[in-house]
DNA sequence: CCTATATTCAACTATATGGTTGAATATAAA
DNA sequence: TTTATATTCAACCATATAGTTGAATATAGG
């Protein structure tokens, strides 16, 4: 019974991984530990400027985080927030759950008094 | 192992549920079942085309369906595509469980014969 | 100090997105 | 058959997004 609170936080981090370089970028990070941005571009037919420019987007969303220590910005991959997609999840499937056992009430036992 | 698939339909399935509008229309189906598209348009201060063009978002990603009945479209809500999204996620971790698991035979044995 | 490296910032471009309004289409109802 | 209802289609607009290039900043190393 959270979902009042951040949903527009929710749509951020959603769409952060909505993009294809940003999941590739999301997976090397989890299978590597944390990566400097120069190796991270080195990936990708892409500029190293696009990717820094995902690597913001992945951080705002709080799916990455950042140690700089001298010129290098290390980068960390932080699952924790898609716990956030899980609960949002698994709250609209017992919101389905529940319509389905109401109906099934209604229809075997054509009990309608305690609605 | 799947991955390489269908990287572009997981992308458009999460994009689609990374708007505020259209997951409340995905919750409003869940919880009320199949549902007219004007009368979905009701619950928003929006056009009733802004909400028809949400509803055809939601319906390419597959996580809503319509029944056209005469002149009324029936839309039902699918949550079987987030599955996809679970899948992802569940992948992920099991890769970052991985890496650690590596990482601790590393530290605790010393070993790196067999890599 | 001078130069090379790592990264971001700023400005720009093309395309996608979320919204609008007005017209078109299809069906139902008087 | 005329009118009202349900919905989409089409054109438009403002803003966001993903990418580019070039300059700026900060640090490291000769």
């Amino acid at each position: 019974m959270v979902e009042y609170k951040s949903e527009e936080k929710l749509s951020e981090l959603l769409k952060a991984v909505s993009d294809t370089t940003r999941r590739s970028l999301l997976t090397q990070l989890v299978q590597q530990g944390p990566t400097r941005v120069t190796d991270l571009a080195g990936y990708y037919a892409m500029s190293l400027n696009a990717i820094s420019k995902h690597i913001k987007v992945l951080e705002k969303a709080g799916l990455v985080s950042r140690k700089t220590i001298g010129r290098v910005h290390w980068i960390e991959a932080n699952l924790q927030p898609i716990k956030e997609v899980e609960s949002w999840f698994s709250e609209l499937k017992s919101i389905w759950e529940l319509r389905l056992e109401k109906l099934n009430n209604l229809l075997t036992k054509g009990e309608t008094k305690n609605d």
